[in-house]
DNA sequence: GTCTATACTTCGATAGAC
DNA sequence: GTCTATCGAAGTATAGAC
């Protein structure tokens, strides 16, 4: 049964100040805290005007997952392209913003079904773009398959940028921080050498 | 300020029920699922008990927390005295049930600063525990602080273990799975030889 | 010592005003 | 095409009944 309630168009720009303003609470103060007046406080605008834009709350939050998977993707498939593949995944998977709000999205998909199918789709994509450029990645450096797959590379950089984040930014921990990025750049500076540019 | 209000005792058969309301509820549908009717609700008892036992929501999250907290210690600190100490820390790592509430309560910890230095003094006891442990662990076989310093293992396999609870757990993902733990285990059985009980 | 009735706040969502 | 006034449900928490 689909309403015939109107919603606002794509291109408006209180939609993308909702979208920005979900986007923030959700780092800030995480996904329990987006409340339709709370993201409409936080982008200047009326409650209401959340569900002009948005039906559903779920919506708005597929809507700003969805906006910023694609960014993510595409921020990703340029990393991979440069001359030190290795060291560029480590940064990008390290970015902090882009950790919590993969934990966060994984929460939510935890109890939201509709956004989990989503989700899901969005992190098998980003996993399978790590696997090609790391296939070609190892093996130029003398690193078979027998040593360590791929895959598993790429589960192992996930893991830790993960753990790292979490600690770090959810509890202010960071004992054995130090010395696993020293750990896993000592590796890295094995195979592709010291790290050239950072940007 | 200090209220005069009174509280339950805390040997209640409710007060426990309580405590275990909210523990599935927030293994089922995540912390911000949790509310007093809730709580209540799985419990079997009436909404305002909850306040009763405990003053405030915060109260009942760091109540489960500890609770919680002081059982997986106990429970990590039998694990850590076997005969293949690395072999039962990753598989106490592992268990779903830990992981996900640990990721719940890290999450929780994020926007509720009560909560916070609790779960990080926590984190932190387990870690130093199992750095203890590694320590001689990875010293009887030869493993050199060089090579990997105990407290990198220790954020390795806790890493490793997030990642794939919480990508199996919320995401129902299992892309790269099977062959991490390969890689992992046949790293075990490299230093300790194949699994022998798992108990 | 244990629990209930209830006040007050905030939520998502819609019908309808501009 | 854009926004507001407002409803019913659900949230936390307290004062007071048993």
């Amino acid at each position: 049964m689909v309403t015939t309630r109107r919603l606002g168009t794509e291109t408006s720009e209180t939609r993308t100040a909702l979208l920005e303003a979900t986007e923030q609470l959700m780092l800030d103060s995480g996904y329990a805290a987006v409340s339709s007046r709370r993201v409409a406080a936080v982008a200047g605008v009326r409650p209401a005007l959340v569900h002009y834009y948005f039906r559903t709350m779920d919506d708005l939050f597929l809507a700003t997952f969805q906006r910023r998977a694609e960014q993510a993707l595409a921020h990703q498939h340029r990393a991979l392209q440069s001359a030190q593949p290795l060291w560029s995944l480590w940064e990008v998977s390290r970015d902090p913003r882009g950790t919590v709000l993969t934990m966060e999205f994984s929460a939510l998909a935890n109890h939201r079904s509709a956004i989990r199918a989503e989700i899901t789709a969005a992190a098998e994509r980003i996993r399978a773009q790590q696997v090609e450029a790391l296939t070609d990645a190892l093996a130029a450096h003398g690193v078979t398959v027998d040593d360590c797959p791929p895959v598993v590379a790429a589960v192992l950089i996930a893991g830790i940028s993960v753990l790292l984040a979490l600690e770090q930014g959810s509890l202010g921990m960071s004992t054995g921080h130090r010395e696993t990025i020293a750990y896993v750049e000592k590796y890295l500076t094995r195979l592709e050498g010291e790290r050239v540019s950072s940007s």
